[in-house]
DNA sequence: ATACTTGCAAATGATTTGCACTTGC
DNA sequence: GCAAGTGCAAATCATTTGCAAGTAT
């Protein structure tokens, strides 16, 4: 699904003035593997560690914060207070939606911006640029609707 | 604009087996005052302190755990990773969104639900049984866009 | 050399909790 | 009266930061 690769994320952290290094690559080579999961800092930090068990977790938010900050990753805070990452697979006019079970605790993700419209109608009645959005729907997914009913 | 009273807080507790204590009310005597603005904990327990000097921010939170957990107020989570909480106006089928200026911070509230249609394709195609959702877009608000040409 | 990075530990900031005291019904 | 509620201080949890040491060019 995935058409970045680290050798996108390298050029790109060059062209910014950093490095791409070991442990940078370590945290980038999880989210590529993991692209589809939500992570939090802290479970990217877990699963860092156990290919480059020096790391710390400092190194993972600092990571983080500069990917965020190249739109190289996309943060989102959810309702528990975590933020989690994902990598942005579709740079440029990226925009996302994220499924949140309220039973099994399952993020979905849907790729489609479903939002063309709804934005189009806020700058015309608002006059508000708008730049990015968030935008999470909270529910029963699938496969918890089934077993309510076994 | 706020169609909600102190007497239907104070039902609304009492059926759950809660007091509308001092506290409890000076604290949603100011959410009723500013229904239109998004205080975090932090703001709200300000501004109660002037009417009530002796409350705890403890007391704040937990007034504001209570009415969230009845849907008196609505919990959301801001990028800046402070929640704020706005009351119920229309109770049942709620539904706003926030338009948060990057360039100021205000935050406005839009009532309108603009996702009827959004909603039922995420059913229709996911099996996703949506009951609530978060949508906020990041952006320039019309006073910003128009300083920005002075 | 020099500027960028790191790991660790300590600091921060929002929220939660334990507890002895108080209060509303 | 007594469970429910309070204020305070201490605890917690995610995240950030200071700093001395490490590393790449």
């Amino acid at each position: 699904m995935s058409n970045l690769t680290i050798e996108d994320i390298r050029s790109n952290l060059q062209k910014a003035g950093y490095k791409l290094t070991p442990q940078r690559e370590a945290t980038v080579s999880i989210l590529l593997d993991r692209d589809d999961e939500h992570l939090s800092a802290e479970e990217i930090y877990i699963l860092v560690k156990q290919k480059a068990p020096e790391i710390g977790l400092a190194t993972v938010y600092r990571t983080l914060e500069i990917l965020t900050d190249l739109h190289l990753t996309h943060k989102v805070v959810f309702e528990d207070g975590l933020s989690r990452y994902d990598l942005q697979k579709n740079r440029g006019h990226h925009f996302h939606h994220h499924l949140e079970c309220v039973e099994c605790g399952k993020i979905e993700e849907i790729e489609e911006d479903l939002l063309d419209e709804v934005e189009q109608e806020i700058e015309q009645r608002f006059g508000f640029l708008v730049q990015d959005h968030q935008l999470t729907f909270q529910g029963i997914c699938k496969k918890c609707q089934q077993n309510r009913k076994e």
